[in-house]
DNA sequence: TTAAAAGTTTAGCCTAAGCTACACTTTCGA
DNA sequence: TCGAAAGTGTAGCTTAGGCTAAACTTTTAA
């Protein structure tokens, strides 16, 4: 209850679930990344994170716990981070979700370098629906070639 | 400086900047609602805004004296909040990218209550590169019906 | 094999963006 | 006109995500 509602008016709606987004966005992002560093090192550790976003190997910790205490990462002392089931889950959808903006943006000309960049403030903010029609508009750009 | 940096990786900077993006987008938020508002009722008072993006009046409060230090508000005790030139202009150009977002969402097939939320979301995270593309997508559109 | 380098933890600080509770000022209607 | 409703302000709390500094553990290389 905020107050001063009468009633809440629609437009609310939206920015409430932008601001809910950016609640999922670093859990989503810090998957992601864990579950890349892992095929690619073979195990991923809280400095590889550190490098990765460049922040400091504080946050990162910061970070890590409140994804434990979520369900999403297993850590033990000076040991690498691993991903639950839970997480590895989230890590996958976010990452197919990710790719398909990213081919999403090169398939209306957008060079490899903004999309990289760009795809990676969009993913989080695109609904189901919105992920649909980017992948029509893939898919009519793959055929007219 | 984050202690463990040899030399930070190029896709940090993605990550950096969408970081960086957070700060301004409350900004963006704000100035574009307050003209809105303006246009709306004539003057935009703290609880307009606390009713549209549903939070409480405390936090309009805060978050205006914020952007009252960043010198895109003007604001007096007890009376309605105006926008200085300079937050006048980031509300004009904000509410232009933000049409043009939702008109490409638009564009592609994404319904308007859909794109009104999602627009909302992706906004902030859109390059100038990227928001060629969309007009581009949208002239191709047009052009073709 | 042991000392430096790399990685991790803990303590303590900051800002942004949320909140409730309570006090104060303006506005408006009976 | 004056009291209730609406709007503002202040104090103090929370969480998320940043940081530095200092201590501790592991790894690695001379």
């Amino acid at each position: 209850m905020t107050t001063m509602n009468k009633r809440t008016p629609p437009r609310a709606k939206g920015f409430r679930r932008t601001r809910n987004d950016h609640a999922t966005e670093t859990a989503e992002d810090y998957v992601e990344a864990i579950a890349e560093i892992e095929q690619e090192l073979g195990k991923c550790r809280a400095a590889d994170l550190a490098r990765l976003f460049d922040v400091s190997h504080v946050t990162v910790a910061k970070t890590l716990s409140r994804l434990h205490a979520e369900g999403l990462v297993e850590m033990q002392p000076y040991a690498p981070v691993v991903l639950t089931r839970c997480g590895r889950q989230l890590a996958t959808q976010s990452r197919q979700r990710h790719d398909l903006v990213y081919q999403f943006l090169l398939s209306i000309g957008v060079d490899e370098e903004t999309a990289r960049i760009d795809a990676e403030g969009i993913e989080h903010h695109v609904s189901k629906t919105t992920l649909n029609c980017f992948r029509n508009v893939i898919d009519k750009v793959s055929e007219t070639k």
